[in-house]
DNA sequence: TTTGGTATAGAACATCATGTCTGATAACAA
DNA sequence: TTGTTATCAGACATGATGTTCTATACCAAA
């Protein structure tokens, strides 16, 4: 029905440039400190143009980091396989690998549109996973609904701490510490 | 040393004014979306008098927070005597009493600072506890900076949630679910 | 009640970012 | 080559910021 046609390739190459100069500004100045003025500038772009393409910074921002939240799914899928509840130990080794970038969006001083998305894909997670377990209502009465917020909330603060600190355990250690601190059998 | 005049009556009376302007204005449209205009506005104050007292909006929001600071410690202090390890509570009792100031303040479009200040004084709270505690480090071998962080993010968490879920059970049984996640034994 | 000090109001002002709109130009796909 | 379309440069109105000035009203203390 949706009739996609293949953008412009000068479409492509302004959508590139804005990109790469949102996501470098993010590491300099830190988000909120970006005005349209510095992107434009940054991607020597034209006033027009950028809207043309963009209603608001936001708007730039959210179909940028739909790639990260893709990310994050198919990393959950990936650790589905491996039986463990939450993804913890992907997600360390994938933010560390692009800490700069994700200490600068997760952080102190971060970016909640962003914070807000990977909790909610965190959440989604947690939630399939303790609604397919049989056994999830045995041991506690408190809500799955609960539960579930606190697995991804205990899990994006761990994340966070850990960036915010410059990642003083390797990967597979935080990811004990979590299996550990969420383990309330 | 610090010669510490009372101030004049007018200040008293200028910062009385741009304080209730700032909380109601939160209440109303979010922190992030007051201007220093909607301030002097709300507050029927002259613009230069709002710079003779403050540099920014973020200015008056630290000098105003400091009660909500006080009031917190001042509850930490509460519990300490009654054994319990986090003052969640009396926390969950206190900000259900204020919950439309507090779910501006730290809902899913909260305040960042005010959060930051707030997690801060839980931070602290948690790690003296576990410091103070003998056995601390028997049964686990989690540093405690790990574990008073965890404390302090997931009691966060679960009042964030609370206050942005319309309160859905009563303080009571939101201590009881805090302490049974956050039991590891 | 007067007096000297000071906070305030009101207004003007420069600055900056925003968002819209125009016509001319360049790049694109077919 | 041709018709289409994205881009550019610039102008423009708008609104918020932060500074500065003077006259006025208020205050505390004598």
């Amino acid at each position: 029905m949706t009739n996609e046609r293949p953008p412009d390739r000068r479409v492509r190459r302004t959508k590139q440039r804005l990109d790469d100069a949102l996501e470098s500004l993010i590491i300099e100045k830190g988000y909120d400190k970006i005005t349209v003025q510095d992107l434009i500038d940054r991607a020597d772009v034209g006033r027009s143009t950028f809207y043309a393409h963009y209603e608001t910074k936001d708007d730039l921002l959210i179909s940028w980091t739909q790639l990260a939240d893709d990310m994050e799914l198919h990393m959950a899928h990936e650790q589905l396989d491996a039986g463990s509840a939450m993804p913890s130990l992907t997600l360390f080794r994938h933010l560390g690998e692009h800490h700069h970038l994700y200490k600068a969006m997760l952080g102190g001083r971060g970016i909640d549109i962003v914070t807000e998305m990977i909790h909610s894909t965190l959440l989604g997670h947690a939630t399939s996973v303790l609604e397919r377990r049989p056994d999830a209502n045995d041991q506690t009465t408190i809500p799955i609904e609960v539960r579930a917020g606190f697995l991804a909330s205990s899990l994006l603060a761990l994340l966070t701490w850990w960036l915010d600190n410059d990642r003083p355990y390797p990967p597979e250690r935080m990811d004990e510490i979590y299996e550990e601190l969420t383990k309330t059998t």
